[in-house]
DNA sequence: CCTTTAGATGATATGTTATAACATTGCAAG
DNA sequence: CTTGCAATGTTATAACATATCATCTAAAGG
């Protein structure tokens, strides 16, 4: 079943297949446990291929009997967050699936103000930029947030066409 | 009494009344109300030259007999940040006063994760850079937040002589 | 001078996001 | 089998933010 990702087509129901098959390697390797709240977790994030927010994900979880209160979803998020797999949109507090898994990469995240949509995207460019200034003030970065606000193309299409 | 900004000394006490001044002239020219609380919590941010939560401004400002709630504060910041004397930290939901008044500018936040200081710099071509790459995605971007997560000089170099 | 009105403030309550602290479980290495 | 450690469970609360409605105040127009 298609749907939407990275504001174009795609086989959704493949890339959360190798989503979780990417997060099995990883873990397998690095000699960690997936276990199965990490994998419900990362899977829902995976299916909704947009930001979730903790609260929302734990009442998924409950409504799928899993029970449980804040602290475990946001351990599982912890976990995910720390191996690279998920995500965390400062801008929105909330939660999306890597959309790189494996490869190097620095993200930024288009954030729609209209349909709420966020997308990864990739900014080698803007991160060197920060990396730069960040350098120049003598200051040491080691990770780089990078959020834009804006209009997603679907809805910039729509205003186009309303107007 | 000089102090810390952009980890570089500087007169502080200057640089307080000049936010100020700033703040008065452009809100006189826009026509918009420069009240005793919002001067109060932007003096309040220009003092510390780092970042601050609504809260701490809120208990400081009922220390100083102001009383008030949580909305108050918020009314005031969003007023400073819709304004731009004030931004809003993401990552730490915190707010800052800005250090570039009236000039155009693309700020880039630097976060230091050992003293917790926070510091505005100019990030042009991170900006440009996040531009491009929104554009590549037909997003319209419309706004950038940019913040990096690191250690800052001071803490750099205490780390250095530690060791 | 009075009234209208819009912006600012006051006040109460509640919604939302996140973590501290401590108990318990379960599995794997010694 | 026991000891140790990571994961979970549980309770409570901290921290951040906003909805709503009432009241005040000052400038603009009558």
């Amino acid at each position: 079943m298609p749907s939407m990702a990275g504001f174009k087509r795609h086989n959704h129901a493949a890339c959360i297949k190798k989503g979780l098959a990417a997060a099995e390697a990883r873990c397998r390797e690095a000699g960690l446990k997936f276990t199965p709240v990490r994998r419900r977790v990362l899977a829902m994030l995976l299916e909704r291929h947009t930001s979730l927010g903790a609260y929302e994900i734990l009442e998924q979880l409950r409504a799928e009997g899993h029970g449980g209160q804040p602290p475990m979803v946001y351990r599982a998020l912890d976990f995910l967050v720390k191996i690279g797999l998920v995500h965390r949109i400062e801008r929105l507090n909330a939660f999306i699936a890597c959309s790189h898994v494996g490869a190097e990469h620095t993200p930024m995240f288009l954030i729609c103000r209209s349909c709420e949509q966020v997308t990864e995207a990739c900014a080698e460019d803007a991160g060197s930029g920060m990396a730069n200034a960040a350098r120049e003030a003598g200051f040491d970065m080691e990770c780089a947030v990078m959020e834009a606000v804006g209009v997603c193309p679907e809805c910039v299409e729509d205003a186009a066409c309303a107007s």
